[in-house]
DNA sequence: TTTTGTGTTCTAATATATTAGAACAGTAAA
DNA sequence: TTTACTGTTCTAATATATTAGAACACAAAA
């Protein structure tokens, strides 16, 4: 969690600590209702204004990944726990699509397409 | 391809355009060395100014999809052709992960991380 | 109640992205 | 060579995103 912020990669501070902090939550480092970091705190640790660190939690909030209570915190809703045999099967997925010489952006474009179409059942 | 911009969506013109065509080629529609329709006309069915074209254009390019020639014209240059088998892969994959309770914004950071880690062979 | 610690809102400055207009430049057919 | 087609570059206007400062609001302990 210690990680800072790089100024000059170009990508905006708050996506830089909003990924930062999911993939904390990826990597099973919180539990549910544990508490994040007071915003002031955060906001130091990455070195910019409180606000930028608001705009994180406020999208990771939208994610349904943390929650606010006004005046005590912030706190882990969700741990999506994702399955060991999902991962490597997207890993397995991700293998082949690399050997068929498919790149990065279209898979990103027809991940989101199947999602949509994809059943909840 | 006869698809339109929606000027009201939030997602810039460029990128719309952009996704249109990938789409496009993406579902096979085009075949190796086959030529884009002038930039100009792409302009006037979309509604845009040339230049937002060129903008998804030199993008399709630096990922590889299609290629330039100087007064000449735009080609497809690779058409990926993703084996029907890998897009089954995905999609399970997919299905699981939604069982799960995993949200896309969440897929999309996971899957960018073990692209990173994955072998090539 | 007061204090201390927490998140929230409002505002504005700045940076970056997006789009368009117009002139430029290459290619190939007439 | 000239013409009619193609992509390219340069410039500037505009829109949107990003960040920060400061004041506000809620909760809980002193």
């Amino acid at each position: 969690m210690i990680r800072s912020v790089d100024k000059h990669s170009g990508v905006p501070a708050y996506l830089q600590i909003m990924n930062t902090i999911k993939k904390e939550i990826l990597l099973g480092h919180y539990q549910r209702k544990d508490q994040l970091p007071p915003v002031r705190e955060l906001a130091q640790l990455f070195g910019v204004n409180m606000n930028t660190v608001m705009r994180s939690l406020e999208k990771l909030a939208n994610e349904g990944l943390i929650e606010s209570e006004h005046g005590v915190g912030y706190f882990i809703r969700d741990v999506p726990d994702v399955d060991l045999k999902t991962i490597q099967l997207l890993q397995q997925t991700i293998s082949l699509l690399k050997k068929q010489g498919v790149k990065l952006p279209m898979v990103l474009l027809l991940l989101e397409e199947l999602w949509k179409e994809a059943d909840v059942s």
